[in-house]
DNA sequence: ACCGAACCGTAACGTACGGTACGGCAAATG
DNA sequence: CATTTGCCGTACCGTACGTTACGGTTCGGT
């Protein structure tokens, strides 16, 4: 019984990523009401072929949510300004975009789902979402922190500490509120002003010029 | 059938706590995959009692959460001290006590099921966690905090928007990672330090001997 | 033209669980 | 003591949904 759904790095067919395009979509409407029927019906595919493809319902929900982090990939950091200026701007970038990302119905859907199913001891939608969610940021942005320190822009002696300081400047608690389902009105210009707030208190913070000390 | 579920503020029997006492054990053990059968065994009551009592699932879940939000209250803020010193340790207690609650192995079971049932259109879950979570810190954090306004020792134009900035101080990527399912080490001391990280973090964006603007 | 693989649509199966009904018992009530 | 009340234990019902099975259709290969 191995199917598509234990080798995971498979490439999927393009049939495949209009059927996970549809548990997609049923994800963010029906939230973890997603049955496997409604999937088929959606995709117009026979839920024979779903069970061929992916296993089970958690090898499905599995697929979808990486699915759609391999989607999100490719928002780089370019790293070759050295000046204040594209160090804020890139700063500022980031925190717009993450935000955008992280306020989107597709993000609420999918962190909702990955967090109904932590605890579970079957495969780990969490770990999925954290790995393509806070932990990639992560990745994206520490050395951007880390270059900005070297050329004597910021000062900071753990970069995972600064980083998730200024993950905390901006995310506040514009997350957990969303997932806690509060109505939540965060416009395009909201959301740059929040940008720029965050990272103009984190250069308050970690700043060169001001306070070395954390 | 208007029964104990709808008059949620009628005072609860002793075994009705003990009963949701049982439910809430079982919550954090078993998260979503609480059954009323499993409930009713534990609580060595009957299913019948349990409809009686709460209604239906839905209504037993929102009393467990309820039961629990009124176990937690009465963390009271003296807001006697007008000095730096009790402002500072009075943040500090606030930040320590906040993240003791937030990464118990209740607050984190309590969230998940809030979070799953979101989107539901039945009783929200979501709301009663917001409520007495971010919005009940919100209450009790803000007025300590105009106070140190009016001593002259913060500086600060929106109340909610400090709060909010210090929520996202003491929080940061703590909560979500959590919430999906990362193994996290909190100890004490630990959360004591992060406490004091995040107050004097705040007081250099918000002191008042600092830069007054946000 | 023929074959087999892949897939669609749908019916059917098994089970888990929310919700209900009922018999028995123990304590309060008179 | 008789009666009512409240609750336990358990059996039961209905349904939703995950999973499987199967007949029919399309399509690429030979």
């Amino acid at each position: 019984m191995q199917s598509a759904a234990e080798a995971n790095d498979s490439p999927l067919t393009e049939r495949q990523r209009d059927v996970l395009d549809a548990a997609l979509g049923l994800l963010v409407e029906a939230g973890d009401a997603l049955t496997m029927t409604s999937v088929a019906r959606r995709a117009s595919c026979s839920k024979e072929t779903l069970y061929k493809w992916f296993g089970d319902r958690d090898g499905l929900l599995t697929a979808t949510v990486q699915w759609q982090a391999s989607k999100v990939r490719g928002v780089t950091v370019r790293r070759d300004g050295l000046d204040l200026a594209s160090l804020t701007s890139g700063l500022e970038r980031f925190a717009s975009d993450w935000l955008r990302v992280l306020s989107g119905k597709i993000s609420v859907a999918l962190n909702r789902v990955a967090v109904s199913h932590a605890g579970s001891d079957k495969r780990d939608l969490g770990a999925i979402v954290l790995e393509n969610g806070p932990f990639a940021m992560a990745r994206r942005l520490m050395p951007l922190l880390e270059v900005g320190r070297e050329a004597g822009l910021l000062a900071f002696d753990d970069t995972e500490e600064a980083f998730r300081t200024f993950f905390g400047l901006v995310v506040r608690d514009v997350q957990i509120r969303l997932l806690l389902g509060d109505r939540f009105e965060l416009t395009d210009v909201a959301i740059d002003g929040e940008a720029r707030r965050a990272t103009q208190q984190f250069f308050a913070l970690y700043g060169a010029h001001t306070n070395g000390a954390a």
